[in-house]
DNA sequence: CTCCCTGCAAATCCTTTGCACGACA
DNA sequence: TGTCGTGCAAAGGATTTGCAGGGAG
């Protein structure tokens, strides 16, 4: 994955800062405690594999399920699904629905950000974009639309694939 | 359905314009038989369906499959599938995964637009924004990326529920 | 010790497909 | 007449749930 700055310093450098912490396994298990679930190893293992960003953050539940495989540990993919619901609802991961076939989970380190997906490789190149988010506020105001979240994908060609 | 314009009165007109000759019937029918697919019953209805905007203009293809029993048709749901997934290709409906659950429909009058989706009534609210897509596109080829579609979605509370 | 968490299997939901019949060109 | 389109039933894949046993606090 590639982390692109467009606008501020700033958001870079929290946005490193969410990551490094994101890393960390005490940390991860803190954040799993802070949330009210007890720590057992599916959920610190499922939050390590998502937290291991050299490759691809965006994983889906069967993927998340097969790394734990490929490392040994025994978990069943309802269970994967189960945590993975519970770390959406405690704000710890963030469901996307890239092409709306299957969910892709990442961790949530709080920051807003958007993906750019190529459709030949399925890379995914994240993005901010502070004045897109302003325009969003202004809009959603303007109609009186209190905005919780939102979703900005681009679907593409990527660097790579012409 | 409120229809929002944020930007040029051009984009509004154009938009107004692609309606008005998607509610035409004559006119869908012509669309359907320009795209190389025979013009039948279950086709003709479906479109027929989802050019009815006064209420939401967003289906699922369950729902078009309701609507079009209520108004009498026999119509079987893989057809309504089998329907619209033509359509998609054919360019003439766009198909929106909003909550990454069902997947809904939309006319797709040609005219890129994003869209609000309130958390509480499901209303949708549309909107065009050429700022934002100016951006993305200078975003998008910063990264050397081909943008050959996308999606934006905000998820929050509208003004009614409020 | 008690409640939360997990695994297993089965169920659910949306969506797609195989097949044979019927309709339009 | 041949191909395309449809209905029906069944398959398919992702995700969820019921239940009983096991582990964390």
């Amino acid at each position: 994955m590639r982390t692109v700055v467009c606008v501020s310093m700033l958001e870079h450098l929290n946005k490193e800062i969410g990551k490094r912490k994101a890393m960390d396994a005490e940390i991860l298990d803190q954040d799993i405690k802070a949330k009210g679930l007890k720590v057992t190893i599916p959920r610190m293992k499922v939050l390590a594999v998502l937290s291991a960003e050299k490759d691809a953050p965006h994983l889906s539940a069967e993927e998340v399920y097969n790394r734990l495989l490929a490392m040994g540990e025994e978990v069943s993919l309802p269970t994967v699904y189960r945590v993975l619901a519970q770390f959406e609802s405690a704000g710890l991961v963030k469901r996307h629905c890239f092409d709306g076939d299957r969910a892709v989970y990442e961790i949530d380190d709080g920051e807003a950000h958007n993906h750019m997906v190529c459709v030949c490789c399925s890379e995914v190149i994240e993005f901010v974009d502070s004045v897109i988010a302003d325009k969003l506020q202004r809009l959603a105001a303007y109609q009186g639309f209190t905005i919780s979240d939102y979703n900005l994908v681009l679907h593409g060609v990527c660097a790579q694939c012409k």
